[in-house]
DNA sequence: ACATTATTGAACAGAGTGTTGAATATTACT
DNA sequence: AGTAATATTCAACACTCTGTTCAATAATGT
């Protein structure tokens, strides 16, 4: 009976996530439906009255189970909710090894030629993918604790795999107010695309992190 | 009997701010003396076990209150919260007409001169007086949604009365993601500090933000 | 077809909520 | 000092949600 240790699983958890490959013959298929059921409740009911005031008996109500089915899988509403964020953050996670081979060169260099770096149009492919969680997440009404964790996984890495060559020598209190700087500066433009409805394409978004990184205040904007 | 609908009061509060001058003419002691125990009940309590576990039958017991009284002044935990972070967000907004005032010529003079804008120094001077209370919230544990309010009362509008008189003529969606982009920063920049347990001066903060402002990735850090 | 196991439905004690009423203690004001 | 006003206390209340248990049922994997 009651597999609660199993809640923040191995991995895709069968959400269809890209990386999720036959996550069907993994779990049982009854698993599987229950907790994408509870995923869009909870999704849907955030945007409409916000997380804070969903109960458990709401979640099940909306996701038509019964309330033990839900603690068969999950504690409580935050385990469920840290479950469905721990989930995005270890996919995003793997785009770490990417981001470890940044070099300033390449950015400058794709920064004259006006091309994107890769990886970054694969992040926000990534994002789009989960935007209905990210929208409900990080709008007025999510989870206000996921933003700062988005930030410390990918924006403060990011940004100091960017800047480790050129600063780890004089390493004084301003740089780590340097690299909470720019964190706080990526995951803005992020939550402010998500929020604005990932209108633009992954592409564009890629070239304006891009341009945002070369940016000067002052000066005029260069496209 | 039942005063809630004084919860979000005009000002002051009687929590000895610097701006609530002789607050006590205002209201019955009882009432000053009760709220400024809830509020030093809250601030404890968020930082010992969290905000979300706490109930409010722990702020009365923390605060050495009766229940009744917490609901009469507050309809529940929440609206205990927004009435505290309301009263700082207000005392903010006090710095928007020093804030309107900016100019980049200024900015740029004050960069060569190395001295810090004097409202800025103030406006840390603040925050450092409400250091209890923001590093609560703003810490792991505290309220999450508070930070973004932050950004939203003080680091946009400062972002935007900055870059208005350069970029309100070519308003493209770029724009808004430059404002995003800088207003993310700066709260990151404050949140920092205050968690980091605001060891820095105002004075020194002031210009580290000065010297942020004016930096360019690639470029070595300019003193 | 069979063994496994996830789901259901009902019931339960427990905790916290928000409210009420009368009694008590403080307070502001003259 | 005396008095009217009112904030606080204390006990009690119904209520909602929680987290757990149990036996019965249904769906699943092999």
């Amino acid at each position: 009976m009651r597999s609660v240790e199993n809640g923040t699983l191995s991995k895709g958890d069968g959400l269809d996530t890209v990386l999720a490959f036959d996550a069907t013959s993994l779990q049982d298929r009854r698993i599987t439906r229950s907790k994408r059921a509870l995923r869009a409740a909870l999704v849907s009911l955030t945007e409409e009255q916000g997380i804070d005031a969903i109960t458990v008996n709401d979640l099940c109500e909306r996701a038509d189970l019964n309330r033990g089915t839900f603690y068969n899988h999950y504690k409580d509403k935050d385990d469920l909710l840290r479950a469905l964020e721990d989930e995005i953050l270890l996919d995003l996670a793997h785009f770490q090894d990417d981001l470890a081979r940044l070099s300033m060169m390449d950015l400058v260099k794709l920064r004259l030629l006006k091309k994107p770096l890769p990886f970054l149009v694969e992040l926000f492919d990534y994002l789009r993918e989960q935007g209905d969680f990210l929208h409900a997440m990080l709008g007025p009404g999510g989870d206000p604790g996921f933003g700062p964790r988005l930030k410390d996984c990918v924006c403060s890495k990011l940004v100091w795999s960017i800047l480790h060559e050129h600063y780890a020598t004089d390493h004084d209190a301003f740089v780590d107010y340097y690299v909470s700087f720019y964190a706080a500066a990526y995951l803005g433009v992020i939550t402010r695309w998500i929020e604005t409805g990932m209108h633009e394409s992954s592409e564009e978004m890629a070239l304006i992190a891009l341009r945002l990184f070369f940016i000067k205040p002052g000066e005029p904007i260069a496209m």
